[in-house]
DNA sequence: TCTGGGGTCCTCTGCCCT
DNA sequence: TCTGAGGGCAGAGGACCC
């Protein structure tokens, strides 16, 4: 959205709001809009185009006619036949996302990504150099323009929660003549807080889903209001103790939670809904290796290694089933990944068809590349944080390459990365590196039309 | 006329150990 | 040697987020 924006008068706006919430407007069509600029001013889908696609985003024109995130596709070309359907292609929401997160740091290094296209700031400490809280809302606004040419919308509170609602009423409202320029920023201050959050519809908090949502309703709960008027004892049984007493915090303007920087994730994962039902134990096996040797590429290039396998089924009614095994020691290559994932889809029922598959892998550590790894001028004295050292497993059967892991025919225990699995791993990825990654895979996975992490990721 | 993908966090349950 | 209580942990699944 490039609208102009109108800057408001000065506000009296305290410094002890220190929190700023910034989330970017439709970011995946504008992204899309920059890449084609013909799709200016039409009414764009981005999300996947097959049978069995959902919508990412949809342009504030979509919208209008009655189009939502995670719509099935289908359904909102029927809402929408005008508008166009962009494929998601992720590598290029993360090179924008990377240049407006370089904005951010520019401001406060205390920054917490919520996704690819918001975030919260702490900016208690920059009011020296950027002014008020408002000051530096709009100053972010100018700044992630400048560099992106992308409009975001900022709120500006005292607490996590507070900020998130002010982000969603400073952004652009969508209306049947085509989307209308919100506020930009605003800001709520601390004697507008209960006001301001208790109009708010119960199900605008964090936490407050469409199962929630169903339990509050049944205790007449519909506004923030409604449930900080709710006893504590009957939000508790209603909904839980951990939740209750957090939704109840919540409805009283109490959210502590402070902004911290993201540290290693807790998993790693590939999932992938099939345009038809996979049936067949070879079919399954060797897509259990593809997205298995996804996950591993990307342990191995974000220098991670982890301990705990899961694997994740789609049934055809929509049922699911998870099987997770642990691990003695962390693994990156996609040859022991693979091997664990099949141990575990092995498990399941699989005569019903699957709908999606995934690996994911999690319990995760930082671990040196193969490449750093095997620099042998390493310090013995590590510092705090630095990698951990590789528990490599003993190979109690064939050596990797030498069977097939979707074959199922050498059963080695699922104990972890044998020095075998890393070299290739390490050819693998340079392999890969120079020439593209569909030049070479494993012989059960042959790639026939992009890996997902491919079509998420970029090549 | 269908319902994605990549995550995080929480609860419940069962098992093992003391 | 058997049994029950309780803690810790892993696994399974649910709910939620963007």
């Amino acid at each position: 959205m490039n609208q102009p924006q109108h800057r408001p008068p000065d506000e009296a706006v305290p410094d002890e709001l220190p929190i700023l919430h910034v989330d970017m407007d439709a970011f995946y069509v504008e992204v899309e809009r920059m890449r084609d600029p013909s799709l200016i001013g039409r009414p764009v889908i981005v999300g996947g185009s097959g049978r069995r696609g959902v919508v990412a985003s949809a342009s504030y024109e979509a919208r209008a006619a009655g189009v939502h995130a995670a719509m099935p596709t289908a359904q909102a070309r029927r809402l929408c036949p005008s508008a166009v359907v962009v494929t998601s292609d992720f590598s290029g929401y993360i090179e924008a996302s990377s240049a407006i997160a370089e904005v951010f740091e520019s401001v406060t290094p205390h920054v917490e990504p919520i996704a690819l296209d918001e975030a919260f700031l702490d900016v208690s400490g920059a009011h020296r150099l950027f002014g008020s809280s408002s000051e530096i809302a709009w100053h972010l606004r100018d700044s992630v323009r400048e560099a992106v040419a992308l409009d975001c919308s900022v709120g500006v509170a005292s607490n996590k929660t507070l900020a998130k609602l002010a982000s969603v009423a400073a952004k652009p409202a969508v209306h049947p003549d085509g989307p209308r320029p919100g506020l930009g920023v605003c800001v709520v201050s601390v004697a507008q807080e209960l006001d301001f959050l208790q109009a708010h519809a119960v199900e605008a908090l964090w936490g407050v889903g469409p199962v929630t949502l169903r339990r509050l309703n049944e205790i007449e709960v519909y506004t923030v209001g409604d449930l900080a008027a709710v006893p504590l004892e009957r939000l508790v049984s209603t909904v839980g103790a951990a939740h209750g007493v957090h939704l109840a915090a919540l409805a009283q303007g109490i959210d502590d939670r402070p902004v911290h920087r993201g540290g290693l994730p807790r998993s790693v994962s590939h999932e992938q809904t099939f345009e038809t039902d996979l049936t067949g134990l070879d079919r399954i096996r060797s897509e259990t290796v593809r997205l298995a040797d996804a996950v591993a590429s990307r342990l191995r290039a974000n220098g991670l290694s982890g301990r705990t396998v899961t694997v994740k089924i789609k049934h055809p009614d929509f049922s699911l089933r998870t099987r997770a095994h642990t691990l003695p020691a962390p693994i990156q290559t996609g040859h022991a990944l693979a091997h664990a994932a099949q141990e575990l889809v092995g498990t399941l029922a699989l005569d019903r068809g699957i709908r999606l598959l995934g690996v994911a892998v999690s319990n995760l550590e930082e671990t040196a590349s193969p490449a750093t790894e095997s620099t042998p001028e390493a310090p013995d004295g590590r510092e705090a944080g630095s990698p951990s050292p590789r528990q490599l497993a003993l190979d109690l059967g064939l050596p990797p390459g030498t069977e097939d892991a979707c074959s199922g025919g050498a059963v080695r225990g699922l104990t972890g990365d044998t020095e075998l699995d890393l070299r290739l791993a390490e050819a693998l990825d340079a392999i890969r590196d120079r020439f593209g990654r569909s030049v070479i895979t494993h012989g059960s996975a042959a790639l026939r039309d992009g890996t997902p992490g491919e079509r998420r990721w970029g090549r």
